[in-house]
DNA sequence: TAAAATTAAATTGGATACAATTCAGGTGAA
DNA sequence: TTCACCTGAATTGTATCCAATTTAATTTTA
């Protein structure tokens, strides 16, 4: 990494996306100062940087706090996603679809399918579906050559605690779901049908958002932000 | 405006957007700072929000450069705008257009028709089109009471030069024709017709790209970048 | 001459000192 | 008690100084 500045925007990025400070929890610049062990000019820069990505909420004079949201915002979130990665997929279905990225997803649906047919559901077997899951859409948006098409999905997917919601909710069948909207949409794309693939991804990305937003409404995730709560209490 | 950050933040996007920096134009600490009558630190801190904005390019120990967008980058642009426009138009035709948002757009529609009979076309017509233009789509995407979404369009009306192409390219038909589209549209979301409304808008959209993207091609823009140009010369 | 190495100027990155604002606690009066 | 006001600690905003890196010009060498 070459500033530390840089260094600075990964590791709080990481720590906000993945839970470690929670949604209200107040970013205090000297305490992160001395715990990165870096003076407080790269945290300053970090924090506009992490506000202007959307990730903190920032009050003039006041501080950043990580930025919260509900149930409903997630609904809203998931809602444009599904259209961007629609049009992602029609697009690459027009262009056809690049050896490389043939090659990756092939061999992404065959290992999504052994994974499917699993009965025990260990954490490991857990993450591996993950990183499947992601490296697949990954694979699809990215084939679709559209850099601003690119940085709006990840936008979209870089929500605090999205990348964090506990799994257990997905049981086996909806694993098995998972993976035969995978290969319908890879199916349709591979024939070029663009209009089928678009269908398919908008339908895959909504059902996906639904059981997340059900979730996320039931774990009372983004409700209930105690004002001023600071870093040390976000553990 | 609270602190002096956010003032040049302000200051500088509005100069980017309008192409008083032309893009591949170097932007020079210490040249902004004298001109902006402040110090380095809230300059520094500006750059580093508008390169998190995706307006500068940022590379480490060597500074921050416009943004150059090729035809191609354009048409990428528009081909999400379109979906996410789309979706705006087809949840506030789901949801219902709120009344001021319906008092707003019948506003804007008797004032876009009368400017759409001129045959006489000042600059100061143009801007007032314009104006009508930019309000009739904010109001929509706004009424879908989707953040996230406006975010994201935001992001995609916010590119240099976009807004500053001069538009001796839009003759009297095509005002015409764009009235007739916001019209329809209108009609369709107010009749709560999702789908006729979420496909007006994308093609309204799409339509509206596909001229720009041809005079952004005809004009050359964002090729031709001299390496290293800096602020001075970008006048 | 052309290419490589060197040196100096210019620019960015980071740390620190100071100013300005906010926030919390306490004091006093109604 | 309660509200208003005041005071001081804590936190953020800005300026400046110094270090590190890059860039360009210059010199050296083949």
């Amino acid at each position: 990494m070459s500033t530390r500045a840089q260094t600075v925007v990964l590791s709080l990025r990481d720590k906000i996306l993945n839970g470690h400070y929670a949604p209200g929890a107040r970013l205090n610049e000297i305490e992160l100062s001395t715990a990165l062990a870096v003076s407080r000019t790269p945290v300053r820069a970090a924090l506009a940087i992490l506000a202007a990505e959307g990730l903190l909420d920032y009050v003039p004079n006041s501080g950043y706090v990580v930025r919260s949201y509900t149930a409903n915002d997630i609904e809203g979130v998931y809602a444009a996603r599904s259209v961007l990665e629609g049009l992602a997929a029609r697009t690459v279905a027009e262009r056809g679809l690049s050896s490389g990225a043939r090659g990756l997803l092939h061999q992404n649906l065959t290992e999504t399918e052994t994974i499917a047919q699993r009965t025990e559901w260990t954490e490991a077997t857990h993450d591996t579906w993950r990183r499947l899951n992601e490296q697949f859409h990954e694979v699809i948006f990215a084939d679709a050559c559209n850099s601003h098409l690119c940085e709006l999905i990840e936008k979209s997917r870089s929500i605090p605690l999205l990348k964090m919601v506990k799994f257990r909710w997905h049981d086996a069948q909806t694993v098995k779901n998972s993976f035969t909207d995978h290969a319908e949409l890879f199916d349709a794309i591979a024939r070029g049908q663009s209009a089928r693939a678009e269908h398919l991804a908008r339908e895959h990305v909504y059902q996906a958002g639904r059981r997340l937003v059900a979730n996320w409404r039931k774990a009372g995730i983004g409700e209930n932000i105690s004002p001023r709560q600071n870093v040390s209490d976000a553990a």
